[in-house]
DNA sequence: AACTATTTATAAGA
DNA sequence: TTCTTATAAATAGTT
């Protein structure tokens, strides 16, 4: 626009086209500045220079603000607010579940007799003792539930190890070949 | 620009403002164009007029793609992704709480007589971790009491050290006699 | 970064 | 709105 008309295609001079960049993007922004103020216009603009670089401006609060503008203005309503919204729901749920805890733990405690912030040493002695007893009950219906998983174990380990024999015996009769299971080495079976 | 310089001020005259704001709407949206094509950048322009209506622009590509890259560029992640992650963290926890509450009320039923028949071993694995955590509570409660006591016991020393001190200075004073307290040896009075 | 010859944008008027 | 035109602003090429 000055000392010769410019073609409107890509300036190939690499140094010629960061110096036409700068000059152009102030003018740009500046224009833009003054559109938003003579117009009472909400203006952002953002520009990705060739190498990537950001420059950005948002008359009237921030981009983040004209970016909500612009996406409730062209869709009905936008993802991200839905999302936040289930967030805070989500997060609410998550309080009132935690305070549900609180609460059965006090409950707990109360069967105790009090809350632990206000025991005694004593008190807390006792506690701790029935807690104590209650660990050693659960590991005890643990143990138990344990052994009957191992005593089931072993009987289905029987049961296979008679039909095992009985196949073996068949394969004998049919072929007079001793047919021995596959490799099984090092493993054990227990009685 | 012309037949008269322009006050940079919101133009009053409705008309008026409304003739400059097409005018150099299209002025800017021209510009943006240029250096688009100039300078081989990404440019994005969202503009509201006074009375909300949008005009947008945006080279290469569509503006939702420029403000993705826009939210990438300012932020490290995007907010969407983040908030959709969120979402599943925070629906991970409340199903763990929901677990958590099922846990303590089975382990209420259990301490009120019921046996631990409908407990899986899982649930009896989680509950003796509760437990063992609330006892680790428990004992961080005993020991800061346990250290009050202590530090008060100390302080109550020093205080009767210092008055014995001062008996016997008095006793001495008086009869010449250097008295010394009942038999105490083999209690030491520590610093 | 500063300078200026030109081009471009645009304010006011029609 | 659009056209015209005088003038302000922007800026390409240069230093």
């Amino acid at each position: 626009m000055a000392r010769g008309k410019v073609q409107l295609k890509r300036i190939e001079n690499h140094v010629h086209r960061q110096v036409t960049f700068c000059k152009r993007r102030a003018g740009l922004l500046k224009k833009a500045k003054e559109l938003s103020i003579l117009c009472d216009a909400e203006i952002g603009i953002i520009i990705f220079s060739n190498h990537g670089k950001l420059y950005d401006l948002a008359t009237k609060g921030s981009m983040e603000q004209l970016i909500e503008r612009y996406m409730k203005s062209t869709r009905g309503a936008q993802i991200g607010e839905a999302e936040a919204k289930l967030n805070l729901e989500l997060q609410e749920e998550i309080i009132n579940l935690k305070q549900e805890i609180q609460l059965l733990q006090k409950g707990i405690g109360y069967l105790y007799g009090r809350k632990t912030e206000n025991m005694t040493l004593d008190e807390l002695h006792a506690l701790e003792k029935h807690l104590e007893n209650w660990m050693c009950h659960i590991r005890t219906a643990k143990m138990q539930i344990m052994f009957q998983e191992i005593q089931l174990l072993k009987n289905k380990e029987g049961i296979l190890t008679a039909a095992n024999g009985y196949l073996q015996g068949k394969i004998y009769e049919q072929t007079g070949i001793v047919e021995m299971p596959p490799d099984l080495t090092g493993f054990s079976y227990p009685h």
